[in-house]
DNA sequence: TTAATTACTTTGAACTTCAAAGTATTCTGA
DNA sequence: TCAGAATACTTTGAAGTTCAAAGTAATTAA
């Protein structure tokens, strides 16, 4: 039972790194160069279809608006993202993504199903049913654990 | 099949942020809040047990010797790591964690068990070995597709 | 013993992020 | 209505992270 926890963990560890870099790895070898990890992410947070205001971006990715304004004015300056003061209220500035944009985010998504085709391919029906089935339910379990900001328990003093 | 995919990515892709996000958060409430992730990343990456040379950790963390030097700059000056030339080759220079740098290490490790303790118990026996086996697979997997470092193609291979 | 190599540090530049201060616009209450 | 509060965003200054390239000191090889 302990070991079996043992195992988890490291796997977790291992595979968290790997993903990274590989995902890094993919996007400086591919189409998109010019773009960073970070700024894919943004791209990725913009999404498909409507524009959206900087705040709602900014909640979305876990960033102050501040930081996203920086992250915007390259993606602009490069030409991934379109920034437009709103006709309605003109405080507000929407975002999108342009055309080429697009394409990145669509590149990106590309390799992101390659990835779990890959991890589907060796699994069999039964397996990718219970995986999915357990990631619900941890990701359910963590979103209520973070909801509550403490996760408590853990910060009592030092063991060793 | 398809849907099966989009979940599982969906999946994989929440619970990274929320690790990342409960991890950086819950560093920051507790004792060692001096502490950056990237800086706990060195700790983690020094270990505990014997001192090592700075190639043999920056190798371990894929960052440049520069890049860790100033890392490891800080750590001492935090007190949370020594840094000594060696006595043999005075070239070398052997890093180690101090008693701080051990009682942080321990830290995080017990908040990593504690996580995967939650994690355990809410799956059953057949949910948790399946994960196991899942993901042993798939670090497995792409351990062999990161080792070739290209990554390319993406398609031409059925394991299993 | 000079030249090459190795192990690390320093430097300069780019990127990421935040908090706090600043700007422009909209809303609100007396 | 209109002054002050609130909102949406941008700018600024500072701290971190990272790399490549240049620099230093020690060791090894020819």
């Amino acid at each position: 039972m302990d070991h079996k926890k043992e195992i988890l963990n490291h796997m977790l560890v291992v595979l968290f790194n790997q993903i990274l870099s590989i995902e890094e790895k993919v996007l400086k070898q591919g189409p998109y160069k010019d773009l960073t990890m970070s700024e894919l992410h943004v791209i990725e947070a913009i999404g498909i279809g409507d524009k959206h205001p900087m705040s709602y971006i900014a909640q979305k990715l876990d960033v102050t608006v501040g930081t996203l304004t920086i992250a915007i004015n390259t993606l602009v300056r490069k030409g991934y993202v379109s920034r437009n003061r709103g006709t309605e209220d003109k405080r507000v500035v929407e975002i999108a993504l342009t055309d080429k944009g697009h394409a990145a985010f669509e590149h990106h998504k590309t390799f992101h199903e390659e990835m779990i085709g890959y991890t589907m391919s060796i699994l069999d029906e039964a397996e990718s049913d219970v995986l999915i089935k357990t990631l619900t339910k941890i990701t359910k379990y963590f979103d209520e654990k973070y909801a509550q900001t403490k996760f408590e328990k853990i910060g009592d003093e030092d063991e060793n």
